[in-house]
DNA sequence: ATGAAAGCGCTAACAC
DNA sequence: GTGTTAGCGCTTTCAT
């Protein structure tokens, strides 16, 4: 196999001037040719089109958008893509977002906010049309730089607390407690918990304070919990669950931060012949499809993120009426409870 | 819980005219300040540094590329972000991207080479210092437009042909073929398949092809197979494998499109009291990290997605000699076969 | 219906 | 070292 060489070959694109000059009309006319604006006669515009086909003409946006001091591009700056939560965000996002002719200017946090406020600086450079973060938690100086710009920005992922402009999310500490009430109603009473990296994850720290708060109102509490120093992810879990075990505290339930960790769990019960759920109930969060075609379908809580990246989208391109939408989540009473 | 109203009282930002003229010097120096470029004395650095900073100028990166015909960004136009694969991919090349001063515009086909087209216009639109495609297939309207862009293009994923300009992947072909002589080697001879709909994700019939070619070198051939309507999913395995065995067939290892389908097939095992691999053996595809840790481990062909995505970014960045790399694979010989 | 011309905010010569 | 100026390629009045 061979690669061609000729590629690079320096080109210089058409520009609009190249395209007016090859149809004989002006620059103002081409623009309105090109961009569908302005009353043109059938005959120029024609004449246009086949001019700027015939020299492949691709619009330059820089230049568009400067003139115009409007932008097509969304920012969004998500956590993470080692779990598949954030991905299907984007996705739902991405899907509305294109449908309306806007384009994804996608960045990563790795959930740090320092590194979040140097994105949105660098996002915001470019001058989009909106911005899309994670979460309520963002440094002052993000803040400031975001309240300076005027860009209408979305938050997600996260309602308890208040959010700058708009918001689309759930509750992660009402999340928890309805875990929690679930494995209560079911009459579990010494139950566990496995964590990951959480101190950096902070909706998970909410759920754990919902979970716990729902225990405590019901007389109970964490018997046992094992926190891990990683990210999430099944090995994590299994892992997880293991070392939690070995402290020989006597647990009938575990709660986990999301579906990758309790899979892990899982997975473990499964390897060492632990009935699931009469010697131990798994709870896990998220509710991810491959979860809920296990053996025994993964008890959870799903979060609907497509379509909160749909809402949040649509936020974003000032087409919902509401300031603030809670998407909720739903209660999968799965086998493993 | 309520939402702030101020938030987005008409703002304009600051300009670099504002900043030099708030710190008393010309623009080009403010200019140098802000870009780190060229020599000034300490003194005017310090002045125009504050000015910038109590204006909480964010510089317009579309004047400043236009200015320059020079952009910090990069397409990425990847087939779908439903399965965890690409956004690996994503992580491994915005990371290096993102180290380099660059910025990813993501765009998703869903795997439609007339989307992809025109996601290449849009994305071409705002003159990217790169772009990442996947795969070797595209219109001839999309290499038209690539050629004539004069972009830097990396193709990924696919070393089965031949790229327009810088390429690293490796062979499906030949992971199709190593899955095969693997089960061969394991004794196995009635083999089927189960896929999902197939006819759209190229590479994964490049890996049924050389899948087949291999069982046919040992005088084999795949004895039943089913293939899915829908997109790859754990379900999807599930049923394809239930529908598999339903036809009566008599086989004694099964050959997924990928790991997820493989997983589905796992637990429809499990669920049925299918003893893996006694009875039935199952091979995968993608060495997800999930799979590894399910209680026997998934046999599978790890493709190394993240290092793949970084390789590709140097590469558009034209950090690497090379213009092919084959990144290869490897053979993870699991629980399951 | 069409064209001319003035910017959008910045960078890059080029002077000083 | 620092300031002046001419564009980058487009959109947008404003004439015509």
């Amino acid at each position: 196999m061979t690669q061609r060489d000729d590629f690079n070959a320096l080109t210089t694109s058409a520009t609009l001037a190249d395209v007016a000059r090859a149809a004989g009309v002006g620059e103002s006319t081409a623009s309105r040719v090109l961009r569908g604006k302005g009353a043109v006669s059938e005959r120029t515009r024609a004449k246009v089109q086949a001019a700027a086909d015939k020299l492949a003409y691709v619009p330059n946006r820089l230049a568009g958008n400067l003139a115009s001091t409007g932008s097509n591009l969304v920012g969004i700056i998500i956590p993470s893509l080692t779990n598949i939560v954030f991905p299907d965000f984007l996705r739902g996002a991405n899907q509305v977002l294109e449908a309306h002719g806007h384009q994804s200017v996608i960045a990563v946090s790795e959930y740090e906010a320092e590194r979040e406020e140097r994105l949105i600086a660098s996002v915001l450079s470019w001058r989009p049309a909106g911005l899309i973060l994670v979460g309520l938690d963002h440094t002052e100086g993000a803040k400031a730089l975001l309240r300076a710009s005027g860009t209408r920005l979305v938050e997600v992922y996260d309602t308890d607390g208040v959010g700058l402009d708009r918001l689309v999310g759930f509750s992660n500490r009402q999340a928890g407690a309805v875990a929690a009430r679930h494995l209560i109603g079911r009459g579990y009473r010494r139950i566990g918990y496995v964590g990951h990296r959480i101190h950096l994850d902070i909706r998970a720290v909410k759920r754990f304070e919902g979970f716990e708060g729902a225990l405590r109102e019901a007389g109970l509490s964490v018997v046992a919990q094992e926190i891990g120093t990683g990210t999430s992810s099944v090995e994590a879990g299994r892992e997880g669950l293991k070392r939690l075990l070995a402290q020989g505290i006597e647990i009938d339930a575990c709660y986990f931060s999301n579906d990758d960790m309790a899979l892990g769990g899982y997975f473990h019960c499964l390897s060492h012949g632990i009935q699931i759920p009469n010697q131990l109930a798994i709870f896990g969060h998220n509710g991810l499809d491959l979860a809920r075609f296990a053996p025994q379908p993964l008890s959870s809580i799903r979060t609907p993120r497509a379509a909160m990246g749909e809402v949040a989208a649509r936020m974003v391109l000032g087409q919902e009426q509401a300031k603030l939408i809670d998407i909720g989540f739903e209660l999968l009473e799965g086998g493993t409870t």
